[in-house]
DNA sequence: ATCCTCCGTGTAATCGATTCCAGGGGCTCG
DNA sequence: CGAGCCCCTGGAATCGATTACACGGAGGAT
């Protein structure tokens, strides 16, 4: 492959003359970038990132660390990260954890090998020793979805506390009293906050959520499939299972098919992370929408400002409640959407 | 962050030293090597891969460009090239082309400038001249899923004829003969081999594929809700619509539905690649499965081969027909799984 | 005409590793 | 006792870029 050299001696002039022009440095004069490029043309010539980098230090690449690939909310946002990094001259490498701490901390380390120049990460544990050095290192960091507590990282990620009551009150209002949650580890925030969110929104209409009546999940379909079979198998089942995130929903669907029974004739399901097939399940499931989009938008900005010595800053938006049919018929309050 | 030298100062040796203990090099005294671990250690010292690199020559680093991230079938086998690489001490560096060449362009580009050891494509297109050039100019590459002929790249993909066929079967005994198909790009070897395929498995039940039969889709799922009205608009429209991804079956299934109509009542549904969803749609959907985790790991293989000097060897692997409900209820034939 | 400035250019140092080569020192063997 | 060998080590070149610095020449100001 044509180096940087090559290109010098086909236009008949130093490297750094050649390397002025590629990096549109004012001085140099119009035969002389003529040539050049000319050269360039010819040689096919494309610098070396590699090269690149290590001189200047900088890699214009951004690493995100995401809790599981499988998961069409992790991916929607990928996708969305890619796009907005992109824009702003930036690549990514996605690392996938699949929900476990020590590929992640495999992911986040090859990361910082390759001297990344930030980090945007949705952690799947409270925070390993790896990554809380590297953020107290200095290494430009932005956490995405869920976060660490007491680590100074701008985080981006959707309130889903609203919602939840607005769900809450959906199903209440539906007549079912006896809510059960599929939580996620409690080592995530977002484990733990969803299982807050929806005990304190039962409390505000005078509902427990007893110890039973919690599902200790991991994100993963499995997880939700174990749980509602252990909701089953209860001498009074709840009415109404709410899965933590769209996998474990699957989970539940699944174990409900098996116990024979139907959503929501016989038990009603919710989910937190809305997605397409939603739409299209047997019964299209009420679930829990976050913006997923512009999250993982904020979150690239954010860090792109931190790396370019800009402060950067935190991000909450609002998650909303997208009600279809598998908690009930009557729909009252609806706000769905096709 | 510390750098060869510093490790190199605090063990009191020679960066020489430093670099031979860090790549295990035999001719190394344990004293050396224990002060140098113990430097490396104290200073929290990894190497810089960008630098290793540029002196190596090597980044062990593969590229995968898929067609999109959205597509559950792409991101699995994302996960299963991710995971194989790992485990043959290569990272992967996902681009994601959404189905559109200049993006598949610009991913093949940034890539080729890191210096990654070799590329996983599944082509978007018939192939850019920028794909061509790499591929002749040595750069070692594999086709997963897609390929474009006449380039001599190993290709590493499923068969899916036979499924086709069985599928044919399957709707010709439920009973159905005005069946129709939504490709994806004539210009990707998936997009036509399925019409293909779909076309002879018809004919040897001398039935016909007219003209209007055929939807020109992009394997996204608003080409699926377009091609799937066209269907509908027709005066006589079609018993059964084969939508060759799952994201077009998805639209398919909209559009079905904004119509008022019922699957698989008033018209049937299948669809090229499972996905878990297909289990809980409304109705389960019949699709043809690939053994996807195998064609990852089969492709890393045959690319790690390339790299290493090995020859790399092309691989094949069937489809089979996973028969659900969305065609007709009295499913003879079954071969479906839970 | 002389001096200064500015422009365009090249030389060379540098980034952080790897690796070839040479050399010092200890050991074996004749 | 000396030659030769092996082991360990360090010096220095190298990968492909970027960029500080120096320098020559042209043009403007006085």
């Amino acid at each position: 492959m044509a180096s940087i050299k090559d290109v010098a001696a086909r236009a008949g002039v130093s490297v750094a003359t050649v390397s002025r022009v590629l990096n549109s440095h004012p001085s140099v004069s119009p035969e002389a970038r003529a040539r050049v490029l000319a050269a360039v043309d010819a040689l096919g010539y494309r610098p070396n990132a590699v090269a690149r980098s290590l001189r200047t230090d900088q890699t214009r690449t951004l690493g995100l660390v995401i809790s599981d690939v499988l998961n069409p909310y992790f991916t929607e946002l990928a996708r969305s990260v890619e796009e907005e990094a992109r824009a702003l001259g930036y690549s990514v490498i996605i690392g996938n954890a699949d929900e476990r701490p020590e590929l992640q901390d495999h992911h986040v380390r090859t990361l910082l090998d390759r001297r990344i120049d930030g980090l945007l990460v949705s952690p799947t544990d409270g925070g390993s020793p790896l990554m809380l050095d590297a953020a107290r290192a200095g290494t430009p960091m932005v956490f995405v979805d869920r976060w660490i507590p007491g680590v100074d990282v701008p985080v981006v990620r959707a309130d889903g506390r609203a919602a939840i009551r607005d769900l809450v009150a959906h199903l209440y209002g539906l007549g079912h009293r006896r809510l059960a949650i599929i939580a996620g580890p409690a080592a995530t925030t977002t484990g733990s906050e969803r299982v807050e969110a929806f005990r304190d929104a039962l409390r505000e209409h005078r509902l427990a959520l007893p110890e039973a009546y919690i599902g200790h999940g991991d994100f993963q379909a499995d997880s939700g499939r174990r749980s509602t079979e252990a909701f089953l198998a209860l001498p009074e089942p709840p009415e109404v299972v709410f899965a933590a995130d769209n996998l474990m929903a699957l989970g539940a669907l699944d174990a409900i098919r098996a116990h024979g029974l139907r959503v929501p004739h016989d038990i009603a399901l919710a989910a937190f992370d809305d997605i397409p097939w939603f739409v299209h399940t047997d019964p299209p499931i009420t679930a829990i929408a976050q913006p997923t989009g512009e999250l993982g938008r904020a979150a690239v900005r954010a860090l792109v400002d931190r790396i370019e010595g800009r402060p950067p800053q935190s991000v909450t938006l609002p998650a909303r409640l997208v009600v279809r049919s598998s908690c009930g018929e009557h729909a009252p309050t609806r706000r769905s959407n096709p």
